[in-house]
DNA sequence: TCTGGGGTCCTCTGCCCT
DNA sequence: TCTGAGGGCAGAGGACCC
């Protein structure tokens, strides 16, 4: 098989698209991310990189290594308006776009090569588009499959330097001849689906690259990790992803969460919270036109230890108000007396509404069935007048309202929000 | 003064039913 | 009537991804 499977990955995407409208700022060290302690990095710009600060450490680690640096409040919205407009350059060289996230999709260019050349032209004509149109710069891997394909994507990416970005290879190809040669001197670590729980287990057994792991045998390694990772893992060791990239994907979970300046010890503020975040879930199911069935309630705690309780319903849902009176019950299994850190809703067992689903008196709102128009209203006037325009009470803080809208605080809680 | 948010998938456990 | 095995399912939580 040739390899026809890109990865394109953008560099330090949130970072980058923020330099874009802000140039001033290239060169210095740039994150963006929660701003508050208890956020944590989202993107880090190469300079910021070289004191070794990395995505997914905590703004108050990375404060500590580089008190310099220039920190950036996430805009959820402009990435995804960028975001929009990369995948638009993609749909030009193929209909078969898979994205992964903001910044990140696969692309199959198996029936292009007529109209637009070889795998490594399109990725180079992809890169060019979106240089020249956002200001951006992307790294591209090319393999077989969607697994290497993402591996090779690593091999192309800049790498931080003590004196500014190191440039990469931009593009890196992976042909079917050189697999295993590619993969072999990898560590575990860079398989997919290898976290450190597994790296691990894996080292336990003496396992630490990919060459000890091909030449593990199978029935060994399925003893050690179980069927299904023990499987998954063998046939990546050896280069098989039996994945077709997906163009549509279906939704099947949905959820907010929380984590709040300060721990909250107040049970009816709690309450409130859980009802604000549950009108947000049911805005969402309705806005994309789906019921759910489980209802997932998320607590950590003080000491971050976290419990979750989920709830399925007997009919299916999409109103704010049966989903915060179903988490406000499943509240009651945890004690929360040492003080709740985050907090979160979701709904799962997913369906779209037009699948004929029967609703009950109940699961319309109970004694107040006219609540589900007046959910349905209350979305067309956020539409229409915005999101602090107006709500149910239930979700009223002593702040005002503060409905929770998808991505609002995406990296933690930022400084503007503590009292 | 540390450890996000939004997802998916898997495994384990306990319960119910046959 | 009691008991155990086994399947199905829901719930809890771990692990992983970006």
């Amino acid at each position: 098989m040739t390899a026809h499977i890109l990865h394109v990955d953008m560099d330090a995407f949130f970072v980058s698209a923020e330099l874009v409208r802000r140039p001033e700022l290239r060169g210095s060290p740039v994150l963006v991310g929660g701003t508050g302690n208890r956020g944590v990095v989202a993107a880090a710009s190469y300079e910021a990189r070289a004191y070794g600060i990395f995505s997914a450490m905590s703004t108050f680690q990375a404060r500590r290594l580089c008190p310099e640096a220039i920190f950036l409040e996430g805009d959820h919205a402009y990435y995804g308006r960028v975001s929009s407009m990369i995948m638009e350059i993609f749909d030009r060289y193929t209909p078969l776009v898979e994205p992964i996230s903001l910044d990140e999709a696969f692309l199959d260019v198996g029936g292009s090569k007529r109209l637009h050349g070889t795998p490594f032209e399109i990725a180079q004509s992809i890169r060019r588009d979106i240089k020249h149109e956002q200001g951006l710069t992307c790294s591209v891997g090319i393999a077989p499959n969607k697994f290497l394909a993402k591996l090779a994507t690593e091999g192309a990416k800049p790498k931080p330097g003590p004196k500014g970005p190191v440039p990469g290879l931009g593009i890196k190809i992976v042909e079917e001849y050189e697999i295993q040669m590619f993969l072999d001197p990898l560590p575990v670590s860079a398989l997919w689906g290898v976290g450190p729980a597994t790296v691990t287990r894996l080292s336990q057994i003496g396992i630490t690259t990919v060459l000890q792991l091909r030449s593990f045998p199978r029935a060994s390694l399925i003893k050690a990790l179980g069927k299904t990772q023990g499987s998954h893992l063998y046939r990546l060791a050896h280069g098989v992803d039996e994945r077709n990239v997906e163009a549509s994907q279906v939704i099947k979970s949905l959820s907010h969460e929380e984590t709040f300046p300060e721990d909250l010890f107040d049970v009816d503020r709690i309450g409130t919270e859980i009802f604000r975040m549950s009108d947000a879930v049911g805005k969402r199911l309705r806005g994309i036109g789906f019921f759910g069935s489980t209802v997932n309630l998320k607590v950590r705690l003080k000491d971050f230890s976290t419990f979750n309780r989920s709830v399925t319903l007997a009919n299916p849902t999409d109103s704010g108000k049966v989903i915060g009176r179903n988490a406000l019950s499943l509240l009651e299994t945890v004690d929360v007396a040492e003080g709740v850190r985050l907090l979160g809703v979701g709904m799962s067992n997913l369906a779209k509404s037009s699948q004929g689903l029967q609703l009950s008196f109940d699961e319309i709102g109970g004694d107040e069935p006219e609540w589900r128009e007046a959910e349905r209203a209350i979305d067309l006037i956020h539409e229409r007048y915005g999101s602090q325009s107006i709500g149910a009470a239930s979700t009223l803080t002593e702040k005002g309202l503060r409905p929770k809208e998808k991505g609002s605080q995406q990296w933690g809680p930022s400084d503007s929000l503590k009292k």
